[in-house]
RNA sequence: GCCGCUGUGGUGGAAUGGUAGACACGGGGGACUUAAAAUCCCCUGCCCGAUUCUAGGGCGUGCUGGUUCGAAUCCAGCCAGCGGCACCA
């Protein structure tokens, strides 16, 4: 027996094994206790794996192989988020075609991926690029569709005039366009939207019950932005028009002194008086000329002009005055405001700036700052019938006599908007909706879909949806509606394919339901989630609003996709943030050439807890390589030589101390807690500690050595499995059961215990472990170095910390 | 500006009220070797240090206070870094 552990053969080795045994595939119908264990699947880069890569699918793979030790039945799908955006930049500069590169990356891909050694379950891998995937994109669409939550509105797109084409937002970060550096412009585009805010107060209740990181559901829950308030109708001087307002504090209705108007509010053009037409023209231009970055840069000064247009406050009659400002914004609430400058901080700059009245209607035991407007709860006063009330009491009584003037009403806002699904690309899944000769929108029968995306395109941008060119598609649709129809030519966003791709593992290529029913009870939801922060409020919210739909359309008995949630830290180098345009990336490859993947994949682990990521570090990745290669040699070399488990009780007896049999349990049980909450780093150090004690000892029993196999085996998979093999055990080291701990064992005979005389360690004896407070206390006085401090001085307290300390007072 | 997280040796990190720095990396010294690599052993927070090789002592977890017999850990205030939101009425 080779006494050196050589990754490259054995890695393999094992890989093939799993494979021929389908150790990994799931029968998903016929399991007891099934583990959906889910990362947060890949886009198909055609750059080999990155160590971001590794470090987002192999410790999460450890984490499930724990559990499948530990009596779970486990599927681990992984699959592509095919379509987007750097295939089809690829085709534009090439002309290869995305569907024939993007098969090419998936390839090259799966063999990387398969060097890994993770638990795939690759009989069930998705790509949402291919039509069999896309149909239940599209199916999914005509539901929206059928059950109102799809719906057709303008909105604006970025648009690059030089390039001619329209952008994504992340194309068009500080306003200018990704590739020429054009400024990009804001086009008017009827487009797609799905109704996600239908489910705001869903998704921001069944936040509570998540067990995913609290930061996540802070992030999803401000995205969500529930703010309850009440609307309040303002009668204009002299015009028949109203402006209806939104705000959460309708009990400071005494104190609005005046109006704002959003400059791109509907109503500025007919309520503005003649004689002031002239400068709310020069500002709403002088407002459309700047970029969304400055209009929203808090630190400037506020601007605004008044309309000469006069409101009555309902409650009091007083006329006061309409301005329009660039501090209301159209997008929010209904694009108009009542300013109570003494309450409200931005009313009050606002109302400083142009000297507008400020009246008090809160009093408050809180020392208010001067010169700033005070924004808590307190008492009414200024207020008719509303005085002497406490801020909730006076909103809700305002709320109702609001109703009972027919005034306003109470009403809840969301900041939250609806999704706009359309993209004006190629490479994504197209709509599956086509146009009557009237331009009335009709939805594909469900018996064309697929509805293929066309081939015949031109790649290049030239002002409009690629699919415009397609002859191909033109025809198609003239062909089942009828002459002059014509197709919808935008694709869908990518996050709708990511949104469900959960179910589609479980479907198994179903054609017929987009998951069985019973399937869909069983394992869903998904029990542990893994993927980047960075999802927080995209992907992670329409995952819940699809799972939220599909439940209302009869298709899945669950609400939450997700049950737990886990995000992976990032991995630094030199504590910058690894990036090829810095060129401080590190190449997986040449270190898992040397080492092998378990080496690699376990120096990632030992970086720092999970969640934290970790600096990468060439040389501490020998660190790993040593203890690997101790592992192999204590354990084939300290066992005994006849261990052939046939020939059982014909064992050379190898006498195991009760300090290693401690340690042993002590082990154990720190790798399973530590293992449980992705503390991978503690756990390896857990092992390293216990691997440092039996190279001490003469000889290691067999079930000693078996046993801290069974804990490595997550860990590294493919040298656990070698050394299980080597070590006699039946079958593979990934079925069996995860070693137990028993208290009982932990404790060893004799223990240390420190002595402090006013908080400062001043010695320590050894005692044996039940030791009695009394004698404990009486011991440590025994101490010469004790004896010294105690000297002459009177003690004050003794304490006895069990097992631990003594503790004396002078 | 608001919210959240983080701050510990030369480095990654451990310890979440009980001996700070586990486990590693790096560094120093030694063994083996013709040599190198690999491997093994010893030392390694800073400072002082009796009777010279090791007792003992002081300081030390971003800063300043507090609670406690005892604080990296709990509390208050501040500083720095990272992340998110950002005129949300």
């Amino acid at each position: 027996m080779p006494t050196e552990y050589d990754p490259s053969a054995i890695e393999a080795k094992w890989q093939k094994q799993w494979e021929k045994k389908k150790l990994f595939s799931v029968d998903l119908k016929k399991v007891k206790d099934p583990y959906y264990a889910l990362v947060m699947f890949p886009y198909p880069s055609g750059d080999r794996l990155h160590v971001g890569h590794w470090y987002a699918y192999a410790p999460p793979d450890s984490h499930a192989r724990f559990m499948r030790m530990r009596g779970k039945d486990v599927f681990e799908p992984i699959g592509f988020d095919a379509f987007g955006l750097p295939a089809e930049n690829f085709a534009i500069k090439t002309g290869t075609p995305p569907e024939e590169s993007t098969e090419e990356n998936v390839q090259t891909m799966i063999r990387q991926l398969k060097r890994m050694g993770c638990m795939y379950d690759w009989e069930k891998l998705v790509m949402t690029s291919r039509p069999e995937y896309y149909r239940w994109t599209q199916w999914l669409f005509l539901k929206m569709y059928e059950k109102e939550l799809a719906y057709r509105k303008e909105a604006p797109v970025n648009y690059c005039s030089s390039c001619q084409t329209v952008l994504a937002n992340e194309q068009a970060q500080d306003g200018t366009c990704e590739r020429c550096g054009t400024e990009v412009i804001q086009k008017p585009l009827t487009q797609w939207f799905w109704k996600i805010t239908q489910y705001a107060d869903e998704l921001l209740e069944g936040l509570d019950d998540l067990n995913w990181p609290e930061k996540t559901k802070t992030m999803q829950r401000n995205w969500i932005g529930k703010s309850e308030g009440a609307e309040v109708e303002f009668d204009v001087v002299d015009h028949d028009e109203k402006i209806t307002v939104f705000t959460t504090r309708p009990d400071t209705l005494f104190g609005a002194t005046y109006m704002v108007l959003a400059p791109e509010h509907p109503l500025v053009d007919m309520i503005t008086s003649k004689d002031h037409k002239g400068v709310i023209e020069a500002y709403r231009k002088e407002v459309a000329k700047k970029t969304e970055l400055e209009r929203t840069d808090l630190a400037k000064v506020k601007t605004g002009e008044p309309t000469g247009a006069y409101a009555i406050n309902p409650v009091n009659g007083e006329q006061i005055p309409i301005w329009i400002a660039d501090y209301v914004l159209m997008g929010y609430g209904t694009g108009a405001i009542m300013a109570v400058p003494a309450h409200d901080e931005r009313d009050f700059e606002f109302a400083q700036m142009f000297d507008l009245p400020i009246v008090e209607v809160i009093q408050s035991d809180d020392i208010t700052e001067e010169g700033k407007a005070f924004c808590g709860n307190g008492v009414n006063i200024n207020s008719d019938f509303l005085n002497g009330l406490q801020t909730s009491e006076a909103k809700k009584r305002m709320i109702s006599w609001l109703e009972d003037e027919g005034k306003g009403r109470a009403l809840t806002n969301y900041r939250i908007r609806d999704w706009l699904v359309s993209r004006q690309r190629y490479w994504g899944a197209p709509i599956p909706i086509v146009y009557d000769l009237e331009g009335k929108p009709h939805p594909v029968p469900e018996e064309h879909l697929p509805w293929l995306l066309p081939t015949d395109v031109e790649f290049k941008p030239k002002g409009t949806s690629p699919l415009t060119g397609s002859k191909e598609l033109k025809d198609r649709v003239e062909k089942i509606f009828g002459k002059g129809w014509i197709p919808e030519y935008d694709t869908m966003d990518t996050f709708v394919c990511s949104s469900f791709y959960y179910l589609r593992y479980l479907a198994e290529g179903d054609e017929k339901h987009l998951i069985d029913p019973t399937i869909e009870k069983n394992w869903m939801p998904v029990d542990m989630y893994i993927g980047g922060p960075e999802h927080a409020c995209m992907h992670l919210i329409y995952a819940r609003f699809v799972m939220m739909a599909l439940r209302d359309f009869g298709c899945v008995s669950h609400v939450e996709p997700f049950r737990q949630l886990v995000h992976q830290g990032m991995i630094t180098n030199q504590g910058a943030k690894m990036s090829k345009s810095k060129g401080n990336t590190v190449s997986p490859d040449t270190f898992v050439e040397r080492y092998g993947s378990d080496v690699f994949r376990m120096y990632l682990m030992f970086m720092g807890p999970y969640s934290e990521g970790g600096d990468w570090s060439d040389t501490g990745i020998k660190g790993i390589a040593r203890f690997v290669q101790k592992v192999y040699r204590v354990l084939t070399t300290k066992t005994p030589a006849d261990r052939s488990a046939k020939r059982k009780g014909s064992n050379k007896k190898v006498d195991q101390d009760s300090a290693v049999t401690a340690a042993l349990h002590g082990t154990i049980k720190r790798v399973t807690e530590d293992t449980e909450r992705f503390h991978f780093n503690t756990a390896i150090s857990a092992l390293m500690e216990f691997l440092n004690l039996l190279e001490k000892q003469e000889g290691v029993t067999v079930e000693t050595a078996q046993t801290f196999v069974k804990l490595l085996a997550p860990l590294a998979p493919h040298l656990s499995e070698e050394l299980w093999e080597a070590l006699g055990g039946k079958g593979f080291v990934i079925d069996q059961q995860w070693p137990a701990y028993d208290p009982k064992h932990m404790q060893t005979d004799t223990i240390t215990i420190a002595v402090q005389i006013n908080g400062k360690v001043r010695g320590e004896f050894q005692a044996s472990s039940d030791i009695s407070d009394t004698d404990a206390i009486a011991q440590a006085k025994e101490l010469e170095n004790v004896q010294k401090y105690l000297a002459g001085k009177k003690l004050k307290k003794e304490i006895y910390v069990q097992g631990k300390l003594v503790s004396i007072v002078l």
